[in-house]
DNA sequence: GTAAGCCTTCCCCCAAGGGGAAGGTAAAGG
DNA sequence: CCTTTACCTTCCCCTTGGGGGAAGGCTTAC
């Protein structure tokens, strides 16, 4: 099938999935008529383990790691759990890192009158050292 | 003062403070027999204030808003406000999407056995439909 | 004389594609 | 037969926020 058709059953864009291909990721048959490129029910499998995976948060190149366990029959477990548990902690630390911002936001935001006056704690709090 | 002593104590790199200059944000004068960028006690003031909003996750877009409101000593603390407290909300979505997508990888990780065998409910569900 | 330590501009690099131009091709309608 | 529409191709620039390094220019210290 072409490339609109993988990529509509996929739910990607054209250019993402023709990106996928440039980098070696999900690389198509090539038609040698049309020289388009032909992708297979195999090819839209990957393209949707990879979608799925991205959403996840994993990067295209965690993605190229996961789609190489995943066509391996034999790989262990063990390594795709390792990938999933250090992802799961990157989010950890992102997590703290948001909250803490956000609970030094909220309270400058709360010591702030919001009115028409020039007086503002969060430009103080900005300008104050470090 | 020289870039140099100007990023050290605006706690930025050489790099950072070049480029905030090449966009317009923190314009130092220019030291007419070396060519040099002249950075004044004004200049570092306003390099630390954006290396702190940048520090709290505003983008440099922001920073510039900021940096105006900053030097504009009439405007209403109203504008201040919203501008935090947009970025809030902005938080407060990326921690929802971290939330569920920790959810869903935590509950995928402790299905998953995690030894030498090939079987795996993570690659299982990553290659699931939808 | 030369090495160190500043500074300058200039250009390429990252992630993960998006936007759009220019051009080839296939099928359907008039 | 001609044209429109809907595909497809490659190619190049744009995004964020700078990092890395080259090539070149200057003082100052040894």
């Amino acid at each position: 099938m072409q490339i609109g058709e993988a990529a509509r059953r996929a739910g990607l864009t054209v250019k993402t999935v023709r990106y996928y291909a440039n980098i070696g990721m999900v690389t198509p048959r090539q038609n040698p008529d049309t020289g388009y490129r032909d992708y297979g029910e195999d090819d839209v499998a990957k393209l949707q383990f990879v979608g799925k995976a991205r959403r996840f948060d994993f990067s295209v190149e965690e993605c190229r790691e996961l789609l190489g366990l995943y066509e391996d029959r034999n790989r262990p477990s063990r390594e795709v759990k390792a990938l999933t548990l250090k992802k799961i902690a990157e989010i950890d630390t992102r997590l703290e890192e948001l909250h803490s911002l956000k609970d030094e936001l909220s309270g400058l935001a709360s010591s702030c009158d919001g009115d028409h006056r020039p007086d503002c704690p969060i430009l103080n709090a900005l300008s104050g050292g470090k």
